[in-house]
DNA sequence: CCTGGTTACGGGTGGCGTAAAGATG
DNA sequence: CATCTTTACGCCACCCGTAACCAGG
């Protein structure tokens, strides 16, 4: 027995008939007869009774025709589920709120599920399980699961709320992730490391920053949509990488 | 994939190892590569991540594993109902008492369901159902799917509480089942139809005649249980048959 | 080298179709 | 004879085993 004759019974229950459920299938008529054959042998009882107009089931047939439709059903949710967690995107924080802002890039409706995770738990979350899409300053080289698909650069740029002048005494935000691409960068850029001040959040940062109580090593697109000022002339560019799922 | 193929799988999963779970099922390795990249290409998603020690499930494995335990739950669930539901035994109430108290002829623990029907229904039943075993007066001879498997007669008499002179005066208790041995053959030696008496239930029929209020013809193994007397010397055989499904 | 997964290939079984043969009204 | 099921037989695909190969510690 196997998941095929599952249809076919249910269709010789259904119709009443293993000629129309051979049509109906489009199946020999003594294909059927032989996988019902197979199914009765197989569970030791007759499922139908045959007849002069067709075959009618048996009480063991009743039974197991509500068995292949749970079957089925389960079958047929199994397979869903697993379509709907296909489409998953794994990223951090940062790079996906980037993504999601510059629209068109990365769209909600691509994906059954975005799991943001910060840049120390991205390798060993892209390790433990197989996302569709990965989008990560990481390197993912070693990971026999995925392949780079391309690599892009972010354009960053400090951002505060107004001139530069009010912005050199505010506090330098940054994340706490280690490996943060931001943070790395601020780090090595400014000189006085008591100006940092750590925020976990990246929406945090954000507000801070627009309330001007902070400045923050951000993408640029920041600036137009939160209405922010740019302190460096010239744009910062900071690579990341997308890997897929072989 | 087929049906086996979900315990491949299960073993993959609970065991975490291709080799060890083939050498458990006791199949090839690379049967389980096998049948494991055919799950995988089946579902369009990866089920495992392999690793340098193993396997480990991903996402979509995870959701597959628990799948894989309702579809075999529900497997195993109806075959023993079909088991438990199998051996049914038909027949005709006083028949099926008369055997049931002549023990050892049918026992309880060898039938699942004892379905006693009138005798004008058993055609009808035995058409509509295939039970294991059919014990009734009526042809089942142009019924295929059962063949006759003994003959057999069953020895009855008028049985009544007392004496003779004292069952003179009272009703014949008869089923009013139309197709009934019993019944027919009493109606064939009673000249005096005015004492008939129908009674549906056989239970009924023994209280009446334990009581007095009745006689009846009756299975001979009534009397000696029942404490009944015998009204006529010789005793009357009433042909029986048992038909078996094929 | 050892452990664990993958690929290549050949044999046997099982699923399917074609065709013909019962069975029943 | 018309309709429905069953049997006979042959083809092809699929399941499985043997064996060799590949990767990582």
């Amino acid at each position: 027995m196997n998941f095929n004759d599952l249809k076919i019974f249910q269709a010789i229950y259904e119709i009443g008939s293993l000629n129309k459920a051979a049509e109906q299938l489009g199946y020999a008529q003594s294909n059927i007869t032989t996988r019902l054959k197979v199914m009765e042998t197989e569970l030791n009882t007759k499922l139908f009774l045959r007849t002069q107009k067709g075959v009618t089931p048996t009480k063991t047939g009743n039974i197991f025709y509500s068995a292949t439709l749970n079957i089925q059903a389960e079958l047929a949710k199994v397979t869903t589920q697993i379509d709907q967690q296909k489409k998953t995107l794994l990223g951090s924080e940062v790079l996906i709120s980037e993504l999601l802002n510059n629209s068109g890039l990365v769209s909600y409706s691509h994906f059954s599920k975005i799991v943001v995770k910060r840049q120390e738990n991205i390798v060993q979350e892209a390790a433990n399980n197989l996302y569709d899409l990965v989008v990560t300053f990481a390197d993912l080289n070693n990971n026999h699961n995925y392949h780079l698909q391309k690599t892009r650069a972010i354009k960053c740029n400090y951002l505060a709320r107004e001139s530069h002048a009010f912005a050199n005494n505010l506090p330098v935000l940054v994340n706490s992730d280690p490996i943060c691409a931001f943070r790395k960068r601020t780090l090595q850029d400014l000189a006085d490391k008591s100006r940092i001040l750590e925020i976990d959040s990246l929406q945090a940062i954000e507000m801070m920053v627009e309330q001007g109580s902070g400045i923050s090593l951000l993408p640029c697109s920041f600036a137009e949509t939160k209405n922010l000022v740019k302190l460096r002339t010239t744009d910062i560019s900071l690579e990341y990488k997308i890997y897929q799922s072989k």
